[in-house]
Order: structure tokens, then sequence, then C-alpha cells
DNA sequence: CCAATGAGTCTCCTGAGGGAACTATCATCG
DNA sequence: CGATGATAGTTCCCTCAGGAGACTCATTGG
């Protein structure tokens, strides 16, 4: 939890950062598409607190991003899996990696890419208009105030 | 700066991170690219402690996203400015709002909207394949190492 | 029985963020 | 000429979140 809560700004930007903006939440994420779906593994492979692990990880099952389920009853054991919800958010990361790749990766080149199973191409991913389907960046737009503003 | 620095990790998701990830960035990013640039109005506008706001501002200067530009010299009197780099961050911010739209928004509907110049259309942003064009989200990917892994 | 594994909980310490006052430079108004 | 105000920070103190690591508890394998 940050010490300003976003929550209450009329700003998607702000809200999304309220459920993924803590740190470390979106390692969290990363590895948890990537298969890491278990507490000691995740503590190990990013190397955080337990105790902050512990506290980020009921955070985004309450959001509804993680979905906690048990894989052995005896002993209990339990993995964090990706909902629909924040399935979706992993796009972001995409366009995350496609940042860091363009302006940080130097010259040792990405570290992960992807490949796009519909054409078998490694590729990265593109914003385009979903009206006009042309390439929208943020220099293409206007910004306009939407129904939910203040 | 968060506690841990993640930009030695292999992975352009932390060093993304490491640029915008501490808490108020993508905010302070955001009001930049919509026209508050002067540090007065964005600390108004965003009720940000000054201390941190002048930590912010220094970072994403140094990191090449703002820069800092004299708009008056008597007195003098400075304010901040989309680079290039900064300007295709705003692409991510893009991406978070469709998310929050989608997720967070409510009956109230977005807060704001985006009008794309080239075809005139109140749209949003879809990820779509650098290869064959078609949509491209986290579940239509297979993750490969790339030459950057460690 | 002992050690290991998985998944947390607890405690202590440090340092980042919040709030608010203070500073400095110039412009303008009465 | 002094007061006021805008702009852009600094500085101070205080609280609380994050880091490190030890401890817990149930179960299982050797």
């Amino acid at each position: 939890m940050q010490r300003t809560q976003f929550a209450g700004m009329a700003c998607s930007i702000a809200r999304t950062l309220d459920v993924i903006g803590e740190p470390w939440s979106p390692l969290i994420l990363r590895d948890v598409y990537v298969g890491i779906n278990r507490f000691d593994q995740l503590q190990r492979d990013l190397g955080i607190s337990r105790k902050v692990l512990t506290q980020r990880l009921a955070w985004l099952v309450e959001q509804g991003i993680l979905d906690r389920r048990e894989y052995s009853s005896r002993p209990v054991r339990h993995e964090y899996v990706l909902t629909g919800k924040g399935a979706e958010l992993c796009d972001l990361l995409m366009v995350m990696v496609r940042w860091g790749d363009r302006w940080t990766a130097g010259e040792a080149g990405p570290p992960v890419l992807y490949r796009h199973r519909a054409c078998g191409n490694v590729a990265h991913v593109e914003p385009v208009c979903s009206a006009c389907g042309g390439p929208m960046h943020a220099t293409d737009v206007d910004v306009l105030p939407g129904p939910g503003a203040r």
C-alpha cells in the first residue's frame, strides 16, 4: 500500500496503479505468468522478503488478479494462478517489455522473446486503434473528458 | 527509489519499473503528457509532497524521460516536457488506461477518452503482433529466452 | 526419529514518504 | 518603498512500510 491511496482519483491510470502499482507486484505477476506459482519459488526467484510477498499475494488475490488454488490437501498446499483479469494485466507487461527492450536492453539484446502462436514469428506488440486499425501512439491522439470524469 | 533496485535483473519489466516504477512517477508522466508542466501545478494537481516531487522530477530528467526547460529567464523559471523516450512511455499509460477502464471504471464509465487523430474516432488501443498484425495478448504467445538472458 | 519442504508469521531496524514551514528571486500593486 | 504573490525548491520532523532473517507448524520421506 502506498502512503497515498490513488483509488479515489477519477483516473484509470491511478486506479490501475492501485492494483499493481506497489513495488514487486508487476514482477510477481510476471513470474506467475511464466509458471512460477508457489510461494517459495516466488520468494527465491525474486529475492523479495517473505512478509511483503505474503502481503502482495493477498492483495492480488483480493483484487481478483490471482487465484489461490489448493493443489494438494495433505499436506495443504496452495499455488497462485492468473485469473482472466490478471491475464489481461499481462498485456500491460508485454508493453512494458517492449519499452524496456527499446530503451534499456543495451547491446546484449532483449532478455526474453515472444513467439506469436498465431503466426509463429518472434515479434513484439504494437498499439493500434480499435476503430481503424492504424498505429495509435500517445502522440496520435487527443484526450477528451469522458463520462466518468469527476 | 525502491528498497531493492530492480535494474540489475535481466528483465525488461524490472528495468522499466526502475525508471517509472516508483510511486507517483506514472501520474507525473500523465500530467506532463496532458499539459501540466510546472512544479507547482503538478504539486497541486497530484497532492504529492514537494520533496518527493522534486526527487521524482530529478530522476525522470536524469533518465531522459523529461526535459527541464527554461521558459523564462527573468525570473528564471522551468517547465518539464516529455522527450521522445518519455512520449513512448505514454503508450504504456494508454494500455494502463485501457485495463483500468475495463476493470475498474464501474458504471460511471471511463474518465477520459482518446480520439485517434488519424481516423477521428474515439477509440482505445489494441495490442497486435508486429509481424502478422493479428491480436497479440499475453495468452497468445510463447515466451523464449532472448540474447540478453543472463 | 530426524531432516526437509511448503507456506507463512513475527520482530527489529532503517529509510522513504507526508506535512508543513522556510528560502530565494523577481514582478506587481498601492 | 514595503507588502503581496507566484514559482520552484529545501529543510525538518515523524510515522510507517519494506528488508533481513529467525521462528512456526503440518506433513512426508529416509
